[in-house]
This record gives C-alpha cells, sequence and structure tokens, in this order.
DNA sequence: AAAGTGTACCATGATACATAGTACACTTCT
DNA sequence: AGAAGTGTACTATGTATCATGGTACACTTT
C-alpha cells in the first residue's frame, strides 16, 4: 500500500552507545523534526537490517521499544508506522529521566575537566540544531 | 602520617550508573570542588568499602580508574591521596568525550519528548550548582 | 612482629548486547 | 490458491560489563 519513507541511519560501531539505541534515537529524532511523519511507514524489519549490516533482531528489538515507548505502531504483516502523538510518559517520569541526564552529563564534564561555561555552549549549540531541524 | 579525610558519598544501587562510577563520579566532583584538597589522604579500600557496604574490590576499581586518570596517586602501604592537578586529556579526546556525552544527552531529551527550553534550564541550573560548590 | 595499606589475581553469578537461526500468524500481491 | 513479504516470538551462542567473594603479595607504619 503506502510507500515506504527511506531512513538515513548512521551507525557507529564500536562505540559506548548500543546499536539497537542508536537506530532507536535516529528514529525518534526522525519523528520528533517531522522527517517522517506521522502514519509513514518505515522499512521493513530484514529491509533495514540489510541496509545497516544489522542483524534483523536487532532491527527488530528497535522498533519494539519504540513501540513500546509510544512513536511506532506495527501491524501484523504490514509493516511498521509512525503513531500519532500522544502522552508517552508521566510528567514525573520525565522530570526523573531528565534529572538523571544531567547528571550523567555533569559527571561526565567533571570528569574530562572542563570549564562549564564550554559544556554549557555545547549543549545550547545542539539543542539549537535540534530546534533547527523541527521546522525542516 | 596525616588523618585520612571523610568522604561523605551517596550510592544509589540499582539505578542505572554502576557503583564504581558512582564512587569515581563524587570523588572527582569532591576534588573539582575543593572539598577535597591537593594531597589529602582517602580512606582506606577497606575502610570505605565497609562504610558503603560494598566489597573491597568495588572501591579498589574506582580508586585505580581514579589514579589512572590521574586525580588520584596510590603509595604502596601508605594509602591513596589527592593528586596534583595537571593535563589528564588531551584536548581532542577531550571534544570527543563532550561531544559524546551531549549527543547522549539530546538523545534522552528527544527520547522524553521535552522542550530544549527546559533541558536547557535544567543543565544551566547543575552547571551553577557545580560553579557554586567549586568556591567553597 | 603485627597491623594496615594498595595491588594483583581467580572464580562466580547476573545482566546487557549482538548475532544466528527457526517458526508462526498475518497481509498483500500475483 | 499460492507466493512473497510483513511483524513477532522463540531458543541458542558468544562477548562484555558489573559486582561480589576470596586469596595472596609487597609495602609501610606502629
Amino acid at each position: 500500500m503506502s510507500r515506504v519513507a527511506p531512513l538515513a541511519i548512521v551507525l557507529a560501531p564500536g562505540g559506548p552507545r548500543p546499536i539497537v539505541r542508536q537506530i532507536a534515537d535516529q528514529i525518534r529524532l526522525a519523528i520528533t523534526t517531522g522527517e517522517l511523519a506521522h502514519g509513514a511507514r518505515l522499512p521493513s524489519v530484514r529491509a533495514l537490517a540489510g541496509q545497516l549490516l544489522v542483524n534483523s533482531n536487532t532491527v527488530a528489538r528497535a522498533y519494539s521499544d519504540l513501540a513500546s515507548e509510544g512513536w511506532l505502531q506495527g501491524q501484523h504483516g504490514q509493516g511498521m508506522f509512525v503513531a500519532g502523538q500522544q502522552g508517552r510518559l508521566s510528567q514525573t517520569e520525565r522530570r526523573r529521566r531528565l534529572d538523571e541526564a544531567v547528571g550523567a552529563f555533569v559527571a561526565t564534564i567533571v570528569e574530562v575537566d572542563l570549564p562549564p561555561s564550554i559544556a554549557l555552549a555545547a549543549v545550547t549549540a545542539a539543542l539549537q540544531d535540534l530546534d533547527a531541524r523541527r521546522v525542516a
């Protein structure tokens, strides 16, 4: 039925971030920015696995995780589709995850011994990039 | 010889952050803020392990990691001491780690679907707290 | 000599990650 | 009807990290 939306995903194997998360991260980002519209169809598990030179189960895990979080919706035999946005997480859970992320980030800043101004500038730039892509 | 500096460390077992890193993080932070002065002596491996209700090897690993990073210096039979600060990491390595941390942070922001303004505010507050503690 | 120190091993269990293969239920196209 | 393509669910294997537990050694201080 619907055409499959192409997905430009770049993996960094061997990095500290697991492949499953890298895939999920980039799909999440594509949805957030609007690059993947509501209702768009994603590549099949096997197709994306072939494209990324990764096992099918790895892609299936990423899809499954995103479906659990409410980003995707899978139809048996049809494919995976971008779900409509809804309240996916509770406010307290959001806050908890945010604080956790901030804590990990600050820990890294201390670890590499960088001045807070540099760190803040880097985050600001990254968030502005995010906002810029969001319009597109 | 020198008195052992007391260490107020709070662990969150079961959290996503490994115990070894939690210990290392808080010692690093204490050194950065000046709470642990240059030359100060840390609790022994066994003492801190007893205090935190953690295995001695876990504390030893944290100490060893910090020593590898240049924060601590161990003397056989004497104890662990806070080392004088020196260029611990190359500039490119610093930058790489920073970018990595920023990437992970932004990924979380997208994941929990929070507006960048909130995220930026949280980071700003955390970095200000860090600076505030630094004077003490 | 004894006690306390860091350090180095080895072994165990638990968990996460990634791969590999197989199978099943379903939808769509031919 | 049949074939092909879909998501999903298993099981198994291998690797890596994390944390614990125990032992031993070299060293310094008391």
